[in-house]
DNA sequence: GCATTATATATGCAACTGCATCTACTTCAA
DNA sequence: TTGAAGTAGATGCAGTTGCATATATAATGC
């Protein structure tokens, strides 16, 4: 916990620092991108990222403010939506990588050699 | 950051059911317990427990409005208090371990074997 | 001394979260 | 075919957080 919440902070801070938006973002963004055709149903997002239902919701608000997505209609179920990435969107997401991932080597890499690394996430990874 | 959202969302919820308040009092709560007199001033427990000076301001707040710790004057230095842990708020800890230990037990112990856990202690020991 | 700077804690406000519930469909079963 | 139950997503509200700043007191430099 301590460790997660210390990495954490200090990313944010980079996030900050650098005038990009929540790390948050960045989960759904790269979700997107990685999808086919750059776009998914919210509850897929939901599924990929662990974030609640009421929670995407309104991301998904915030980042269609800032045109960073689309919701689009999805034909076949009419409760449903598409949530496509734009440009502005990719852009964001390529830019934050930047930070990020210097950001992550910075803040993990650094600290454990790749062996480490691997077997801490072998350990993490029994967790979930 | 996945595993570390798991645990905690599976601890929160074991709180939840067992009509416990959330997990950051027990830190607080703890913490005084440990120290001498049942006591220390805000900014100890700010070092101890990585909370933000506003969030642990308004969180001793909400324990004094329940009657588990009471804010007393501090001599030496008009400006400071100390923050002392009542008898209900002894109790409350006590009563919050029954279902914290069984928690971690659950969502970590089970989980991981003695030796595998502490490698994981260690490895994430160095990214604080 | 006295103004400046630093420290300890609190608080107004805006943003975010969790919870419960709502709306709008779809599906299923008799 | 229709009513009950299920699913996708949105939203009102109360509680919590982050940020910036306020308040009160102490320490420090000149």
């Amino acid at each position: 916990m301590r460790a997660q919440q210390r990495v954490l902070a200090a990313i944010e801070k980079d996030f900050k620092a650098a005038g990009l938006p929540p790390l948050g973002w960045y989960d759904v963004l790269w979700e997107l991108v990685k999808a086919e055709a750059g776009r998914l149903r919210p509850f897929e997002i939901e599924a990929r990222t662990l974030l609640a239902q009421y929670n995407l919701s309104r991301l998904i608000d915030r980042l269609e403010k800032e045109g960073l997505v689309r919701r689009e209609a999805y034909g076949e179920d009419a409760r449903g939506c598409w949530v496509t990435v734009t440009e502005a969107g990719r852009a964001m997401r390529a830019r934050m990588w930047e930070t990020y991932s210097r950001s992550i080597e910075k803040h993990v890499g650094a600290k454990l050699s790749d062996p480490d690394a691997r077997k801490l996430a072998t350990l993490l990874s029994r967790l979930v």
